[in-house]
DNA sequence: ACGCAACATGTTTTT
DNA sequence: CATGTTGCGT
């Protein structure tokens, strides 16, 4: 194939000199010239961090528990083999789950051997991103045009959605959502439609599975797209196909890494395989089956490879590069492995050995995260999981007032809020940034009562991982304009704004041209304007189709001589989609518009309109404001990689957390995934941890009784303390009538006491030793801890009036959203809340002031007690608001 | 073609 | 409970 000769390097013996930048061919020359002097980037490496670093040849898997310096590693190891002219950067593969993972090793491998260098790595990126590099190459092998479209799962959705009707199927019985899961499945573990098991395709569309997963590649192929799934399947179905292609990318990639190597699913794992292998390195099978049928977990962990003392290792550091060795190195936790249920195989990184023979595994146990208590808690609880390597953390850093793992009770969820609210607020007093916080959940449902809190508190919060940027309606349509003038061809873009803003183009006369389009083989637009020419439609359609097609020519026609931005502004401008939000009168419609706005803008760091394009596909991340001190709110899955100061983990309730689903159905695996989860959380803690469990939580608006989780049973002793929590709870003793449990609901009551001891003790029933709550729910203090919040919370109850808050920023799917939106380098980014910490300042508003909300739209100021405005809105009646989220009109 | 009311449906998320 | 989706009526 011609593809490569861009970047391929003139010469392939390994230790020719290469012809590389100035900086890397320096300090090339240092690394191997002094051989007494390590080079700079080795300084300040472990002896374990720099063996792994300096294990250059062979497969090598390195076991990096939780801040153990992963990332380190990885970015070291390759300005490394750079460095001692190993290898140019194109001749490197460094591939990561996403994308920031990825953007974070390039700076970092940039802040190693130089900016300017890191540009030539074209090969350092997600699975997904590399994947679409490896097909736009060979597209024709896939039967693709390189031009191809990435659809998202919504348009995957429609597209199939479309298939089951076509099928004749009812498309309620069979929702075309859940079809798409079993494709993204399918295509998880590199199975085609030939390839499923007759069980699956059985189960789908009265045994028509099969067909229609078959009718689905058939219709991406002629509408020149592919779902995400593709851009893995493709690729090893072409090297398995094309040994030539194959060969050639073995010989350009000298060395393979990949990081948090235990996320990786099947196929993701079998490109990979075909990657490394080498014709007569191991076993040389092509089979679809690379893997046995089940895995067999290592029940020991092998024996760990520890560095030399203190010296360097330089194992193989000067060794010739072998034709025939295969240079992989995965970087993983199998304790923290936690994307089971989207695929993850865990065994990946447990048959490591096994499948690259020889392989030498590294363990990082030394962490620089965690103070021993944590590291500690940590360790005791991941003990409890079966099938791991088996890792010991250990810290040096032992600090005499290091405090104990806090482990809190509350009431319910609102009180748990109410008490982390004020853990914060006493933390931010002792002068800590908010920043340096989070609140990890299980679920997102949770994060709803924290930011209810948080807005009464006029407390800073940001919450990660809310509805993306590019999910939302309004850029999801005007992406869909820009698809279809980039490329004609993309049916599902065309269907998506044919008729917006509405033109009078109802599902007959889109039907029409669906039909047409099939029939004559040709795009939709290219029928739509067939169509508008000849009579076969009524006037008012027709008119209007004729304008559709005549403005998508003129913008084709202008993609040539137009800037892209300015295109896009005019297409927008042009098809009226602008006016269309700016007539409309909702209170989500400015918010809109400056999205737009926002989306023009982040254009112009691209370009082409073409490769803005493909970036949107595929990178779908939106930067946080780091420049607010606000509290961090997110789930625990995306808190994987992060770390702060002070971690709150609430709801460790046995149904949330371990999740009752999971329980169901992953059975034992899903307790230990979970378990993992529950490790991720723990090891996320620099300095304090706390956690929480209630023992009443309303589940889809029924309040449920709760019994505390077992991972908090399983913790120990010695780490952990039960708070003595009367602080959390005095003052609000006063303000709150008497009540039940559970206005409106009668019966449930369950008085936090006797019982939930029991419960609690009962279950491990005092032969249980390890737990720290066995025995520490007998102690005196917890006993008094437990009678005070009795009568402080049964207060509580009944009177839950006064506060009327509103929620903003998260999950407010696409329609509207919060004032607090601000924006970074052309992202919007929601959930960035300003409600300021404007306590005891007045209000800037005054009695009978117009002011604007996002979410409730105009109104009329009628009261005001310090920031907290009282608000008549014209639609949503009044409300409660902080004054940081209105503006004056 | 649009708007409202009844209905279902409630983990975790990337690309 | 609360939200998103669908279905029916106009």
């Amino acid at each position: 194939m011609s593809g490569f000769s861009e970047d391929m390097p003139f010469f392939d013996e390994p230790n020719a000199r290469p012809v590389a930048p100035s900086g890397i061919a320096a300090r090339a020359m240092a690394a191997r010239s002094g051989h007494n002097k390590a080079p700079d980037y080795l300084n300040g490496l472990n002896p374990e961090q720099r063996l792994a670093v300096e294990t250059t040849e062979g497969p090598v898997l390195v076991l990096a528990g939780a801040g153990t310096g992963k990332t380190r590693v990885l970015t070291t190891r390759i300005a490394h083999i750079l460095a001692t002219g190993k290898a140019f950067p194109s001749q490197i593969l460094a591939v990561t789950f996403t994308n920031k993972a990825a953007r974070e090793m390039k700076q970092r491998i940039g802040m190693l051997i130089g900016e300017g260098n890191v540009e030539g790595m074209p090969w350092l990126g997600t699975f997904h991103s590399i994947g679409v590099k490896l097909l736009r190459r060979h597209a024709e092998l896939a039967g693709l045009k390189s031009d191809f479209t990435i659809l998202d799962t919504d348009d995957v959705v429609r597209l199939i959605k479309q298939l089951i009707q076509a099928e004749g199927l009812d498309d309620k019985r069979w929702p075309a959502k859940q079809f798409a899961q079993m494709i993204d499945g399918w295509k998880n573990k590199g199975l085609g439609p030939a390839d499923i098991p007759e069980g699956d395709a059985r189960a789908f569309a009265n045994g028509k599975g099969r067909e229609l997963y078959k009718a689905y590649q058939e219709r991406l192929k002629t509408l020149n797209a592919c779902d995400f799934g593709d851009l893995l399947c493709h690729p090893i179905r072409i090297f398995r196909a094309n040994p030539d292609v194959l060969k050639e990318y073995h010989k350009r990639f000298k060395y393979i890494l990949v990081d948090e190597y235990q996320d990786t699913n099947t196929a993701q794992y079998m490109w990979l395989r075909l990657l490394a292998q080498r014709p007569d390195a191991g076993r040389a099978s092509t089979s679809t089956d690379l893997r046995s049928a089940e895995g067999r977990k290592p029940d020991r962990a092998p024996e760990p490879l520890r560095g030399p003392r203190g010296g360097p290792a330089p194992a193989g550091a000067e060794q010739p590069v072998s034709e025939n060795k295969v240079n992989i190195c995965c970087v993983g936790d199998d304790d923290q492995s936690i994307y089971g249920w989207r695929g993850a195989e865990v065994d990946n990184i447990l048959r490591f050995d096994k499948d690259f023979p020889g392989a030498k595994i590294i363990r990082l146990e030394r962490n620089y995260r965690s103070t021993a208590h944590i590291l500690g808690t940590a360790s005791h609880l991941i003990a409890h999981n079966e099938g791991r390597f088996g890792k010991t953390l250990f810290t040096e850093k032992v600090a005499e007032d290091d405090e104990k793992v806090h482990v809190h009770a509350a009431w319910d969820s609102e009180e748990e809020a109410r008490a982390v609210g004020e853990t914060i607020e006493a933390y931010q007093r002792q002068k800590h940034n908010l920043n340096d916080m989070a609140i990890l959940v299980r679920a997102s449902f949770q994060m709803r009562e924290f930011e209810d809190r948080f807005v009464t508190l006029g407390l800073n919060y940001r919450v990660i991982g809310g509805p993306r940027f590019y999910e939302r309606l309004e850029i999801r349509d005007a992406l869909a304009f820009f698809r279809v003038v980039a490329q004609g061809a993309d049916d599902l873009a065309f269907e998506r704004i044919v008729n917006v803003p509405k033109r009078g183009l109802g599902e007959a006369t889109i039907r029409q041209i669906h039909d047409t389009a099939r029939a004559l083989r040709i795009p939709m637009l290219e029928a739509a304007e067939k169509l508008a020419e000849s009579d076969e439609l009524k006037p008012k359609p027709r008119a209007a189709l004729r304008e559709v097609a005549a403005n998508f020519e003129r913008w084709q026609k202008a993609l040539e001589t137009t800037p892209h931005t300015e295109l896009a502004e005019t297409i927008l401008e042009e098809s009226g989609y602008t006016d269309m939000w700016k007539n409309d009168r909702s209170a989500e419609a400015p918010g809109r518009l400056e999205n737009l706005k926002e989306l023009i803008r982040s254009m112009e760091e691209y370009e082409s309109l073409r490769s803005f394009l493909e970036h949107v596909a595929l990178v779908m991340d939106a930067e946080q404001n780091a420049e607010l001190d606000a509290v961090n709110i997110m789930t625990l899955h995306s808190a994987k990689g992060l770390e702060f100061e002070t971690v709150f983990l609430p709801g460790w309730e046995e149904g949330l957390f371990p999740h009752q689903r999971a329980l169901d159905e992953g059975g034992r695996s899903g307790l230990e995934e979970e378990r993992r989860l529950a490790y991720v959380g723990l090891t996320r803690a620099k300095k304090n941890l706390h956690l929480w469990f209630v023992s009443n939580r309303r589940i889809h608006g029924l309040w449920q009784s709760t019994i505390p989780s077992r991972f908090l049973e399983e913790l120990p002793e010695a780490h952990v303390e039960v708070a003595e929590s009367g602080n959390s709870y005095g003052g609000y003793g006063n303000s709150y009538g008497g009540g039940s449990f559970a206005p409106g609901r009668g019966g449930r009551q369950n008085p936090y006491g006797a019982s939930r001891f029991d419960n609690v003790g009962g279950n491990t029933g005092g032969t249980e030793k390890s737990g720290a709550f066995s025995s520490t729910y007998a102690t005196p203090g917890w006993q008094r801890a437990q009678q005070n919040r009795t009568e402080a919370t049964d207060r509580n109850w009944g009177t839950r009036s006064g506060h009327q808050v509103e929620r903003i920023g998260y999950g407010e799917t696409d329609s509207g959203y919060g004032a607090g939106r601000t924006s970074i380098k052309g992202r919007t980014i929601d959930g960035e809340l300003v409600a300021k910490s404007v306590a005891d300042k007045p209000s800037a508003f005054n009695v009978g002031d117009r002011v604007f909300h996002q979410k409730f739209g105009n109104g009329n100021v009628s009261a005001i007690e310090g920031n907290k405005l009282t608000i008549d809105f014209d639609k949503a009646g009044q409300k409660r608001v902080l004054d940081g989220f209105v503006t004056g009109v």
